[in-house]
DNA sequence: GATATGCTTCGTTAGTTGACGAATCAACGG
DNA sequence: CCGTTGATTCGTCAACTAACGAAGCATATC
């Protein structure tokens, strides 16, 4: 019970679900998120570990850059399933299509210029 | 998003969880429901209606008895899901057994006995 | 080392949620 | 019509949550 109230608990929240289909192109690091979403650091900081907990999210650390990434096939299968359900639910949801449009803008960006948002570019 | 947001939020909840399997065989009427959790009619009466909110479940009205039912054909597909999902999940879960054995009792009452338990029995 | 940078932790605040009992509503039975 | 009964609404309270900024941690770069 406890992991399928992370999973629903992890998702109750619109913030945390766009977060998590940002993904959906492929990993991210933090400050691209943040990038995204244009909240503060520690907020979405927060919304992440809360999606690593439920297991929906993978986070790969390279340097400084913490990376997050959807859940892979060594996932539970209640938490692949979730997953898919989510997908197909939001995809064509607007805040959800605009997210993905706004987010081949922050690929471009490198890095160095994406961690500008922390100084309020 | 708003009907998937309460979805989720509706199945963040452990109590309403149990509430929504303890449908799997069958409608029950709130008193039986109220029987089950032991806990006060205002808030089963509560936990219900966000489950109807959230298009989980349907409600029937039979004279006083109010009787809910899990969500049928008619439902959106990403409420199918939903439920299937949690179905599948949750369903070796010990709370959720336990509650299934519990409910082959209750359903053996008459719906005068059942509803004692709001006098304590 | 010292400095900058990406991220996390901590404390605070406003808003939300789950629980209850009391009061109320609605439908049946005498 | 009046009392009983199943269910809902309302007000309250404690616990939780999402947001923020400030401070701290960790990893590069100078």
């Amino acid at each position: 019970m406890k992991q399928f109230l992370d999973i629903t608990k992890a998702l109750s929240d619109g913030t945390r679900v766009r977060a998590l289909l940002s993904l959906r192109q492929g990993a991210l690091c933090l400050c691209q998120i943040i990038d995204l979403l244009r909240m503060a650091p520690s907020t979405v900081s927060k919304h992440m570990d809360l999606l690593y907990q439920a297991g929906l999210v993978e986070r790969r650390k390279d340097g400084r850059w913490q990376f997050f990434s959807l859940a892979g096939k060594d996932a539970s299968p209640t938490v692949r399933k979730a997953l898919v359900w989510t997908l197909q639910a939001l995809e064509s949801e607007p805040i959800v299509t605009a997210d993905a449009k706004k987010l081949c803008c922050v690929r471009k960006k490198d890095l160095q210029e994406v961690s500008a948002c922390y100084r309020g570019n």
